[in-house]
This record gives structure tokens, C-alpha cells and sequence, in this order.
DNA sequence: TAGATTGTTAATCGATTAACAATC
DNA sequence: TAGATTGTTAATCGATTAACAATC
């Protein structure tokens, strides 16, 4: 539970990308980055990426660069993946299941703890090494497991009443895959996913000519 | 084909908010709308969104409003969802069968015209409606159907030589779901949807005191 | 007409980039 | 020591917000 005033939402949003290039080094064998390498390959000024980090501390060393593996681990921290938090997925359909599966999660940190649905018929079958649950059974589930993240991946009509069940279960947070507003408490922190924003710009600028370099983001630039 | 010049990133991804938006009212059956309505709904300044609409024309009626149905139709053709593009969705693991069911694509006016995997297993099963084709036939059917956006769903180690297959075909944009960072040509637009940013940020959130409201984003944001 | 709301220009705010002293 | 690279302050750039004249 580190401090923090004000960080920009665009720099942590970096700092993922940060963590995944730095351990991408390591499996690399490299030990020492300068922002410059960095910076070169996440398509990031090193400026930017200096600045980014000198918000939560100093962690180079001058003239020499940064030590990888020290940093990846500061990141690490940063970003709270050294909690190891739980998980739960609401929802088994088809997006659930790729969520189940999805391998980003447990290499991340994260322990699936649960995952619940509301279909009878899918309730007791087996995804990955866990078994479906009722969902009737969410707030004992979620307290008993310490369950920090619940991820809604159920139709939109059944997203607010699934948010308001983990809000009062002691969620500590949300990652919500179904396309509505969400309503939450305000000390409660959420993410929304929304796919269709993705393939519209992406029709966006396949309809209009394109200038000779077409940077598309800062999160999904061709980095 | 419409012109455009420096329209700003943020501003074309927050197109497909206004236009889900629109969508809504004309089920609700509100025929008109203020900037100020769609404001509050979308969690959006009013001002903003008369600016971003500045950028590409003039939709409303002064001291009335915009009527729904016809912004809905004009965001609709920036956008480009009215080109009705066929799309190949190539690796039909979870996160491709998710992508295959998702039903915002066809909802967004995009026809699903192929999926393609290389698994001998996976191939000739069914998909929704579709049967899962070998991807050695990729040049031929993006060409045959006139397929315009492919969807990356294959394992990251995959990626890249899809990408290139992709292009090589002549493909017109690509939406991208493995985690790396694709090179193609500058021509080629395409989006890169990294899961793991989300949950990272996520995770921050949750491991810093939160401050009385929290805004996670534009694109995230609690609207 | 009076009230409401757009389109647009001007002001503000925040984020990115440049520059450079500190120092490894 | 000389060269390299950080951390950080200052300058720039761009995006958001405010204000308001035009007008339905």
C-alpha cells in the first residue's frame, strides 16, 4: 500500500507494458536496459519512460542504465502483483471460458479462486482445474476465499445485479467485460473492457485514408 | 471515403461510445437528445462531445438538440460500420471461440466469413454457424471473400507469421489478441487488445489508498 | 419572443518532449 | 578520467473545458 498522489491514469497504463518487456529481457538474459533500449522497443520515448518511473522512486543508475530484473520487481510491486490476489469469474460462457483460461491472470499473480455461473447446466462442470459454481452461493464464496477480483463476463442485463452482489460480498474490485455502465461505489475500483470500441476504431481508420504512419494509441500503438 | 485530418485518438475512440449511446436512446425510443443528455449518460463533458463532433461535420439543431436516429446513422458511417466487411477470425482456441460467438461484431454490421486454425483436430468442427477451415488456405479465402479485417487469436509465438500471412493477402486492417508487438506495414491498420494492461491497472487501483472518487479512464471510465 | 442548445473560439489544464546538471 | 545515462526541471504541445455568439 504504497502512497500515491495523483499518477496519471496514461502512466500506469505504461507500466504494464513496462513489467510484460522487462520480463521479456529477463527470459532474454539480459541484465542491464537504458530507457533508450526500452524505449526502442515499446515504441515509448525514454524520456517518457523516465519520467513514468520517477514518480514511484529512482531505480537506475546513472551512466549504467537499469538493472532488469531489480526493476521488473519494483514494478511488480507497484502494480500490486506480489499480492497474489484471488479471482472469481461470473459468468461461464463463451468469453468466460476464455478468461478461465486465459493464462494472463495466473501468470500475473492471481489465483482463480472461483468461478460461478447461473446455469444449472453448467453449474458442476469442470473448466481447467476447477469446477463451475452456483452463483447463489456467491457472497459465502467470496468471503470465505478471500476473493479480492471478481470478474463479470455474464450477459449486460445480468451485469449491474452481479456488481451490486460482489460490492455487497466485500469485492475489492472489478474487471467487467459486459458491455453497460456499471454503477459502483466510488472506493471501489473497476476497469471496463469493451471490445466493440477496439473494432470500431479499427473500422474507423480502415474507412479513412490513411497518412503515411498510422500510430493507433498509446496502448495499442505498434509498439 | 471520407477526408480526415489529424482526428485525434482519443477523439475516434470515444466515437463508438457516442454511438452505442445513440443506439440505446433509439431502443428507449428518445428520438431527440441534447449534448448534455448523452453528457450525463455517457459520463462525458457536453462540451467534448460537440467538440468531437465539430471535427466532422454539423449534426445538431441549435436550442433543440440531435436527433437520435440520424447521428446514429452519421456516427455510424464515420465509423465505417457501414461498409458491412467480412472478417476471418485465424485460431480457434477459447479465446477465438469467444471472438467467433462475440456478438458484437455482427452487431457492429461485420459478417464473420472465415475461421481458420491450423489444429488438424480443430479443423471442419462447427462454430456458431461456421466450420473451422485449415489456415493453409488463408491467402486463398481472404481473397475469394474479400475478407478485410483479420482477428489474431492464435498463441503469441504464432502471431507475427499470421500477421504476414495476413497481409501478404492482402488484408485491409487487423484486431489483434496476442500479446506482442506485431510489425506490419504502416499502410496496415490494426489494434492490439492487451488484457493484461487491465488487470494490471487494475490491481494497482486496488493496492493504493484510493482517493474519494476514483476515474479510471476515459475508455474505462464508471459512465 | 424567450429559452434552449448548438458550433466554435479562447482559456486552461495536463501530458509529453526537450534539455541538462548530477553522477555512475 | 571520459562517456553514458539517469533524474528532474523547463518548454512545448495537445487535449479538455469554459465561454459565448449564432440561431432554432
Amino acid at each position: 500500500m504504497q502512497e500515491h498522489l495523483l499518477i496519471s491514469k496514461a502512466t500506469v497504463d505504461r507500466l504494464p507494458r513496462y513489467y510484460r518487456c522487462l520480463r521479456q529481457l529477463t527470459d532474454e538474459g539480459v541484465e542491464i536496459a537504458s530507457s533508450e533500449e526500452l524505449g526502442r522497443r515499446l515504441a515509448i520515448n525514454p524520456e517518457q519512460i523516465r519520467k513514468d518511473l520517477a514518480f514511484f522512486g529512482q531505480f537506475g543508475k546513472k551512466g549504467v542504465g537499469y538493472y532488469v530484473a531489480e526493476l521488473k520487481e519494483s514494478i511488480g510491486t507497484i502494480l500490486g502483483l506480489d499480492h497474489h490476489w484471488n479471482v472469481a469469474i461470473i459468468g461461464m460462457g463463451h468469453l468466460g471460458a476464455a478468461l478461465a483460461n486465459y493464462q494472463g491472470i495466473t501468470r500475473l499473480g492471481f489465483r482463480l479462486a472461483a468461478i460461478l455461473d447461473a446455469n444449472p447446466i453448467v453449474i458442476g462442470t469442470r473448466v481447467g482445474e476447477r469446477r463451475v459454481e452456483d452463483i447463489a452461493y456467491l457472497a459465502e464464496i467470496i468471503a470465505e476465499r478471500d476473493i479480492r477480483i471478481g470478474v463479470i463476463a455474464v450477459p449486460a442485463a445480468a451485469a449491474q445485479s452481479v456488481a451490486d452482489k460482489l460490492v455487497a460480498a466485500g469485492i475489492r474490485g472489478i474487471w467487467n467485460f459486459a458491455p453497460v455502465k456499471l454503477r459502483v461505489p466510488p472506493n471501489i475500483p473497476f476497469v471496463s473492457e469493451d471490445l466493440s470500441v477496439g473494432l470500431s476504431s479499427l473500422s474507423y481508420y480502415l474507412s479513412h485514408a490513411v497518412p503515411e504512419e498510422t500510430e493507433l494509441s498509446d496502448k495499442n500503438s505498434r509498439d
